[in-house]
DNA sequence: AAAAATATTGAACGCTGTTCAATTTATCAA
DNA sequence: TTGATAAATTGAACAGCGTTCAATATTTTT
């Protein structure tokens, strides 16, 4: 069935490609202020036809925002071959950072844009989270089986952890700690700073 | 001259009352999904007539933004009353979480939503955060001049821990650490875990 | 070549932020 | 009180939005 094959082929190639033109809106632009339209222009296609490959854009979001989640997992995933544990989990943090802001656009999808609830299954989003920051908790888990943060809940010492990342990133994506344009010094500054206070937290 | 001061009261009420309805939509539809239009109709007024109280859109945003900055300005200095150093930090943390947490929608218009830079002057609201962030800065000076974190540099301190609280409320604002319903008791929790760790940061 | 299935499209709907000429309303001078 | 002036208000219009759908064009099958 040699036809049958190309034809999905072909459905895919198109798939991949609005979500390519997508993205690269996406990064260019913001979220809100691509339309389907911008995209059918860019792919030179019609914006009623994306309707055959996505429910609606949100749903665009949804793929992108996987997309994201698994090159954050990918990221996660190096750092496993560490065996201390306590350096295992600052180096998750470290990985953490890099993605974050090495990927700010992803970044901003997964966890920074707002997603009206009523049209999008967030739960379906906690899931992908979910994947993640298991690893994050297993991480922390090993710390404190091997002797740091003795009688410390695993599950909050995750939490403040993860907050913290997510904390200092957040608040770069935003521009709400600097204006000036992109400086990779002051990036790695914010980045060293909050490993250090890391290395703090997880003691013996 | 009576008459002129009438038409200036009755020109800073139509403001008022469209900032009013403004928040109120802001609050219960989210800023994106609010229109001019619906903005008008809301205090039966036109589209069109809003925009001589207001150069757009964004800049009714800009003024609730301002109004968001001297209502957390004003919870922060009620902890300034606290005479121990490290007492009035964590309290700090703790009125921080309580604005957000209490005016989320106030919080997610300051630090989460994208404000579009060729529209916005973001060196403006900027200023406004840093009157905050000053306070906070000044609270960990105290605290490193009291003889706590020896050594450490006060403002990475303080970008550290307003990195935390930060990070923590805009999870639970974007709800990806919980999507069950509000749960107070959810809710107290993270607050006490994130208390519990600034506890252990400063530390003599 | 005709029929059936699939893919693609443009027009339409009701919405958006914003502008502006036209109209209404309020103030002031005679 | 009337007429002129100034100010406030409005609806229509523009170009854009997400989305739907009947009509068209293309491809596959018979």
């Amino acid at each position: 069935m040699g036809i049958r094959e190309r034809k999905e082929k072909e459905k895919t190639e198109m798939r991949s490609s609005i979500l390519k033109a997508a993205m690269s809106l996406f990064i260019d632009e913001g979220y809100e202020n691509v339309s389907m339209r911008k995209i059918a222009r860019k792919i030179e296609y019609s914006a009623s036809s994306i309707y055959s490959y996505f429910e609606n854009k949100d749903m665009i979001l949804f793929e992108l925002l996987h997309e994201g989640f698994e090159k954050l997992k990918e990221k996660q995933l190096f750092v496993q071959g560490i065996t201390e544990p306590k350096e295992r989990l600052i180096a998750h943090g470290d990985a953490y950072m890099d993605f974050a802001f090495e990927n700010s656009q992803y970044y901003e999808l997964m966890f920074l844009i707002h997603k009206p609830k009523e049209r999008f299954d967030l739960h379906k989003v906690k899931v992908l989270g979910d994947s993640c920051y298991e690893l994050l908790v297993k991480n922390v888990a090993e710390c404190v089986e091997a002797g740091y943060n003795k009688g410390e809940d695993v599950n909050n010492l995750a939490l403040f952890l993860w907050s913290s990342l997510h904390g200092i990133v957040a608040l770069y994506i935003r521009q709400a700690i600097i204006l000036e344009e992109f400086n990779k010094q002051y990036l790695d500054n914010i980045k060293s700073v909050t490993l250090h206070f890391l290395q703090q937290l997880i003691k013996k």
